[in-house]
RNA sequence: GGUCCCAUCGUCUAGCGGUUUAGGAUACUGGCCUCUCACGCCGGAGACACGGGUUCGAUUCCCGUUGGGACUACCA
């Protein structure tokens, strides 16, 4: 039994930043090679030397790495592999399937506005096709496209896909320069890596018979394809910069967990039945080409947010407290307790949305000297709260063990003799204690504070109001 | 213009001829819970683009219309 092993590729080319299209083709690539105990390479297409950018090449890797889509091999740069394009052009070029053009692109310009005035076709007109002509400064190898016939294929997600041959034209496979053009360097890179199965967006369906085509000419085994739909802007455009956040590495600085990208990504076009939420092993285990859609769809950024909201609330505090603290360092927190930060996480993580959301509402948990909320200050640091307030200080400090149950106990017979609700005293004690009206319960806010801490508050509370 | 692809709630989607008063998620919304916020729970509103066929029966199959998208380069 020959069972080859699926390659599959992710080559983005590094004109940018890598967005949440590329990221959502990486991820179909490596979900199933990894299902299917294959090999998933990576490799930048960098022969646009105008507008490729080392810098966007570290924004793809860092991207992929963030998300955590390793690659088997690679990355690969086409602009290395000049050699390997120029050996398979000979070789279509000894076996006749390819010849020299010495049209200028003026001339092509010119013939195709000719031909376009006629009302026919603006593809190349043949005319070096058969002259048997040889290399020479500024010419350039083009494919000898069969002119007659049909080039079909099966698609994994759209079916059968067919094209009239007379509607592709002889296709440039190397440019004057010496450069070969995009569809050889992928052909040529696709079949000396081995890769299988080709997995991209669909804008890619009308340049696969040309490549196809390259195939045959070549004698090679032609891949599988399966032309993943485009993820769409809100206003179902393709996807650009005025779409907001379109880039990975945006969505990790916004705070967002990888996996809920990730997760929300694996979602957009593919799905599982009524299945929402995936880990890492699942997506593996239970994705497959067939259940991927078939119309593009616009990514909702609401749904991702209440995802990533799920999976903090369900990630350990140790995880998030170390996410979590590149955006407590960048609002200035730094050198903090571990303990109270592990603690802080367990009170804050259920109520974020957000990393940067949740280093927000942290911050009152490290800050000496809160200030108090305007609002807050005015509705509830009143002098009639002073009282309760004196009291309940004297007996917490009067407590050995300051855990959020034996708070509790405490203030239940507290409110009980006072015969006063939680309710009339819960919000100033927020306030004392975080500045703000919102924050988690305060049992569970004193408890992380520690006795010392909590005590040091009321004091500096019951100080302030009575200087008012 | 030509070629190719696509079409279920606002959005992501389930549905693969009858089991559907079209299901889930999100967003919106009413209520409950409650020390604030959030979570959670219960409920509501919200979709098969249109027109022809095929069939006893179409959201599901075929054709057309409309609407979107992609490609059409010596870009990738």
């Amino acid at each position: 039994m020959t069972t080859d092993q699926i390659i599959t590729r992710f080559p983005p080319s590094p004109t940018g930043y890598l967005h949440i299209g590329g990221a959502r083709t990486a991820l179909f690539n490596w979900l199933f090679a990894r299902q299917r105990g294959g090999k998933f390479i990576l490799r930048i297409e960098d022969t646009d030397r105008e507008r490729s950018s080392e810098q966007a090449t570290r924004a793809i890797i860092e991207s992929m790495e963030w998300l955590g889509l390793d690659w088997d091999e690679g990355p690969y740069f086409q602009s290395e592999r000049y050699d390997i394009y120029n050996s398979y052009i000979e070789r279509l070029i000894e076996s006749g399937q390819a010849y020299h053009c010495h049209c200028t692109p003026e001339e092509l310009d010119t013939r195709r506005a000719e031909a376009k005035a006629k009302g026919l076709k603006p593809k190349y007109d043949g005319l070096c096709r058969d002259l048997g002509l040889g290399p020479a400064p500024g010419s350039v190898v083009r494919l000898k496209t069969p002119q007659s016939g049909m080039t079909q294929f099966h698609d994994f997600v759209k079916g059968t896909i067919t094209f009239k041959n007379e509607e592709l034209d002889d296709l440039i496979l190397k440019r004057s320069d010496g450069s070969p053009t995009y569809h050889m360097a992928v052909v040529a890179d696709d079949i000396s890596l081995g890769v299988n199965y080709i997995i991209r967006g669909d804008d890619h369906v009308n340049n696969t018979p040309r490549q196809i085509l390259i195939y045959k000419a070549l004698g090679e085994p032609i891949p599988h394809y399966a032309h993943v739909p485009m993820i769409l802007g809100a206003d179902k455009t393709r996807l650009s910069k005025r779409h907001g956040a379109t880039s990975v590495l945006a969505y990790r600085d916004m705070g967002y967990l990888p996996h809920a990208l990730l997760n929300s990504l694996a979602r957009l076009g593919w799905s599982y039945g009524d299945q929402e939420k995936f880990t890492r092993e699942e997506l593996i285990e239970k994705f497959s080409l067939e259940n991927v859609g078939k119309s593009a769809g616009v990514f909702n950024a609401e749904k991702l947010l209440d995802l990533n909201a799920w999976y903090i609330k369900e990630s350990s505090n140790e995880s998030l407290a170390g996410q979590l603290k590149p955006f407590l360092k960048g609002l200035g927190i730094e050198d903090l307790d571990e303990r109270r930060l592990l603690g802080a996480v367990g009170t804050l993580k259920e109520r974020s949305k957000t990393l940067i959301e949740m280093a927000e509402s942290a911050r009152f948990y490290f800050q000496k000297n809160l200030q108090y909320e305007e609002n807050a200050d005015k509705k509830f640091l009143t002098p009639d709260v002073m009282d309760l307030l004196e009291d309940i200080k004297g007996r917490l400090n009067g407590m050995a063990e300051f855990s959020k149950v034996e708070l509790e106990e405490i203030f239940t017979l507290f409110l009980d003799e006072k015969k006063i609700k939680l309710g009339k005293i819960a919000q100033p004690l927020r306030v004392a204690l975080t500045g703000r009206t919102v924050s988690p319960g305060i049992f569970e806010i004193m408890e992380v504070l520690g006795k010392e801490e909590v005590l040091d508050r009321l004091s500096r509370v019951i100080e302030y109001i009575r200087a008012k």
